[in-house]
DNA sequence: CCTGGCACTCGACTCTAGCGAGTGCCAGTC
DNA sequence: GACTGGCACTCGCTAGAGTCGAGTGCCAGG
């Protein structure tokens, strides 16, 4: 039953002329282009036990074979070989991201950047906030009643949220209230964050402790919570490439999927520590992406994760050229928020 | 040459039987289905003189008649009845709009609750900057030569910016220099500040002047020139409805559209005081939505604007509804915006 | 000015036939 | 035992012919 070499040769050839064809590849095209040594007839009998095996399929009976989702992924198991990038894209992912100013030029350049350069949809999450610590926390009188809340987090994100306060509030209570959450909080990763906001309020009382307690609902809720995380998305009219071959026909579907931020960062967000990772078909959870692959990984500084990014495609996508363009990608953009 | 009002009657028959069927409507049907008075043949003369005109068109030879661009304008213009908005979709909008909490928050509702009604891309732009006035301006230390910029406008919206200091800046100038923006910007519209902040320039001087004028590139710069505005997109999928017999069989050029942040502000940014803006077709001066039509208008509390709103979808859309949906989203956010 | 009638057009659909890429299998060879 | 050449077979694709019918334009009559 094990595949010996020659089968797995057969089975990478296959994936790489469909890929590039875009066609039912048979056996008498694979030995023309690709020096395999043998016959048609005996690439026929691999191809057989290929198919029995479940890694390629027959479209019709008389027609090429094609890559099953267990066949791409084997390819990308076993046979696929790294595919350096060319200095041309490596030169353009420089230019791309040099220049940039600010955590939102930097995510948005790059989730365009990627785009480009895999002719897919990109998907890049904004640095966890769980993930980052907070640089400073401002809050600025609308009203009487009414504050603005404004977190800076040190990989450079901002976030606002309106507080409604119980009662109205001097503005010296105000500063004073800056001053505390600042005092407690600066320095502290977000995930650590909910008891130390717990024993603030614990901490103050008088007249500052209504406004602390909503305060602190605010900052629990928003900041650690809900919204939490970002996302920014580029490139879905690289969806109508394969001219609706892939994806059988219908866009709808991924389409949907990709407006659902909690699908993409499901999809996207998920980082395990230890590198890409690329889900193919079937492989997906979500079902309306069951006709795509999924290639992410993880970026940040050095080691550290702070989010995710990727490209999704469909199944019959060069994996090497992906894969490594993900990589390197998430490698600049590691090393550009280790500046900061 | 004058269109008499029966053919007007037809043209309008003709425009709301091929929305709904998205089928050519030839007489016969034509006759069934409304209330003419007169019979196949009769209408059949009408519509060669609206061929004529070249307000419909014949797909082929043997076929129903089609509305052109100049025909769906003219309907838009003389002949569409205002069709009020369900009760449903009264509260619909209410249930959606109710419980926003931030401007992000009204923002992302509004712009799926404007796909979600109308079944079509919907566009939403951010209040815009230029017509806002400076609530607050926050300057974060962010290192010995950076600070973060974060100006907070009157509608809500937060926008920061990193600033490169020329040289290392002490804190208690940063807290000079706050001081002194707040005093001068506070208060003043968007559009206004450019002198304003020529005029801070030339006040200071001493140690405070360099860091001062790179501040004030960045506040020209960043806060009333580039990505001023921002823009919120939904319903993307909507495109596929039709099956892709619209858009002649190709999202491409659309998605690609969608993409640009500059092209939707063009689309929706340009509001006029007036109100409703039509355009159909042909008449778009972006070239890749030219087999769509945008239906847009301006929000704002009372009679201000403060952004644009629309949605963007096939050329034989349901205008009557599209427009009233449009308008009264407008509207209740508009009042929404209102009450902060 | 409208209407009924009629000949005509032409796209959509169906059916058939032929082509050819690709297969599976088998008998023969190294 | 593994590989190869040969061969019959499958079946999707394309082209061409035929039919159907919705819809038209035109014309003569009310």
């Amino acid at each position: 039953m094990g595949l010996d070499d020659r089968k797995l040769a057969v089975l990478r050839a296959i994936v790489e002329d469909y890929v590039a064809t875009q066609e039912p590849v048979g056996s008498k095209m694979l030995v023309e282009r690709h020096q395999l040594g043998v016959s048609p007839a005996t690439v026929r009998n691999d191809m057989a036990v290929l198919e029995e095996e479940g890694y390629i399929r027959q479209p019709h009976t008389s027609a090429g074979r094609v890559p099953t989702d267990r066949g791409y992924r084997l390819f990308v198991d076993r046979l696929s070989r790294v595919k350096p990038l060319t200095p041309a894209e490596r030169r353009a992912i420089e230019r791309f991201l040099v220049g940039a100013i600010d955590l939102d030029d930097v995510v948005h350049r790059t989730v365009r950047l990627l785009a480009q350069l895999t002719r897919q949809v990109a998907v890049v999450q904004y640095p966890s906030l769980a993930r980052s610590s907070v640089r400073h926390l401002e809050l600025v009188p609308i009203s009487t009643t009414r504050l603005m809340l404004v977190m800076i987090a040190d990989t450079g994100r901002v976030e606002q949220r309106l507080v409604e306060l119980p009662g109205p509030i001097p503005p010296d209570d105000v500063i004073d209230l800056r001053q505390l959450v600042n005092e407690k909080l600066v320095g502290t990763r977000l995930a650590d964050t909910p008891p130390l906001v717990q024993a603030l309020v614990d901490e103050v009382s008088g007249e500052l402790r209504p406004a602390m307690v909503t305060l602190s609902t605010v900052l629990l809720e928003t900041l650690v919570e809900r919204h939490e995380e970002r996302i920014a998305l580029a490139g879905t009219a690289n969806l109508t490439r394969g001219g609706l071959l892939d994806f059988q026909g219908s866009l709808r579907p991924i389409l949907e999927a990709l407006e659902e931020e909690v699908v993409l960062l499901k999809l996207i967000g998920e980082v395990e520590p230890s590198a890409m990772r690329v889900r193919i078909g079937d492989e997906n959870e979500i079902d309306n992406l069951r006709a795509t692959s999924v290639v992410s990984t993880g970026y940040g500084p050095g080691v550290t994760i702070l989010g995710g990014l990727g490209v999704v495609g469909p199944t019959r996508m060069d994996y090497p050229s992906t894969i490594a363009t993900v990589r390197a990608v998430a490698r600049y953009v590691g090393d550009l928020l280790a500046q900061n």
